[in-house]
DNA sequence: CTGGGGATGGGGCCC
DNA sequence: CGGGCCCCATCCCCA
């Protein structure tokens, strides 16, 4: 399986916004109040829908832009510093999505009210602050050690256990001892996780997730045009259009490309087996988009 | 309609 | 941990 398709894929890809809906805006400012906007709020629809959204604006961006005609860089996405500071709050992750699995008692939220800074794990909720620090991944107490402050602090533990963990079954006299448990073991350990704040993805590693967040943020813009990329090395492709760079040559014609994966496709066509084959005709395609399009074409209408 | 080039996005891997 | 690179995928456009 392709390794990019582990995350993506949560929209219809082959379709692309209407621009056109964009052309009542033709002032910079209200471009800019669209962007900001929309990086303000939590993003609610795909990722895609949303780089292309930028991508549109910053084309609009580019062509009307003062900051272009003063040769200043072009401020494609709107820093927080830039933002009201209660319009915009950081990219908050957390290391499980949802601590408890077990219904919270009304008001206990362990989230709600701690916005994280990258890579920070979210604060423990209010009522257990009280003498540990729990926010490494270890606890520094046992199971049984939490079992028996839970005992001690209620008068009512000395009764049959009732609150099971639905993770490893452990029990536990009171809610309070079961989510403690759950916060700093089960919970912790089978569901870490860093999230997005502008979609709805999620990564096993922060490392994975600021690339992930670069996508949405765009920090990379070309001097030439204005566009920008979430990664220096698109960036430098990107500018190869404007130099006429084509680095990659093709080993059986005189072609050469900019991009290497350009000339990889360039390479099929001089291929006599073509990588992709359909299973119906067994006819065989260089790409795999030339095979998506036979098939949707009536190729495999019978299966 | 098909095939191919150009441009770009994005996750994973390696250093 | 971050940057660079690899690889794959996709879309647009044109012949």
């Amino acid at each position: 399986m392709p390794r990019s398709f582990l995350v993506k894929k949560h929209f219809n890809a082959s379709k692309k916004p209407n621009y056109s809906e964009l052309d009542t805006h033709t002032e910079s400012g209200v471009i800019y109040a669209d962007l900001c906007t929309h990086m303000r709020k939590p993003c609610d629809q795909p990722t895609h829908k949303m780089e292309e959204s930028f991508s549109v604006s910053l084309k609009r961006v580019v062509i009307i832009s003062p900051y272009l005609y003063e040769g200043y860089p072009v401020p494609v996405i709107p820093q927080p510093e830039i933002l009201s500071s209660g319009a915009y709050s950081p990219i908050t992750v957390w290391t499980t999505a949802a601590p408890f699995h077990a219904p919270l008692p009304t008001g206990l939220s362990p989230l709600s009210g701690y916005p994280a800074s990258l890579g920070r794990v979210s604060p423990p909720p209010p009522s257990d602050t009280s003498s540990k620090d729990h926010s490494g991944s270890e606890s520094p107490i046992s199971d049984e050690e939490e079992r028996l402050q839970s005992k001690l602090s209620d008068p009512h533990a000395i009764e049959a256990e009732k609150f099971q963990c639905n993770l490893c079954s452990k029990t536990y006299s009171t809610f309070s001892g079961l989510g403690k448990h759950k916060q700093l073991h089960c919970d912790a350990q089978s569901r870490k996780s860093f999230s997005c704040k502008y979609c709805d993805k999620e990564y096993v590693s922060l490392g994975a997730l600021k690339m992930h967040i670069r996508t949405h943020t765009l920090p990379c813009v070309c001097k030439i045009c204005g566009k920008a990329f979430s990664r220096p090395w698109l960036l430098q492709g990107h500018i190869r259009t404007h130099t006429g760079e084509k680095p990659f040559s093709c080993s059986h014609c005189s072609r050469a490309f900019a991009d290497r994966s350009n000339l990889r496709a360039h390479l099929q066509t001089h291929s006599d087996v073509k990588k992709y084959q359909c299973k119906n005709c067994s006819k065989t395609f260089s790409r795999m988009s030339l095979l998506h399009k036979h098939e949707e074409s009536g190729c495999c209408a019978a299966h």
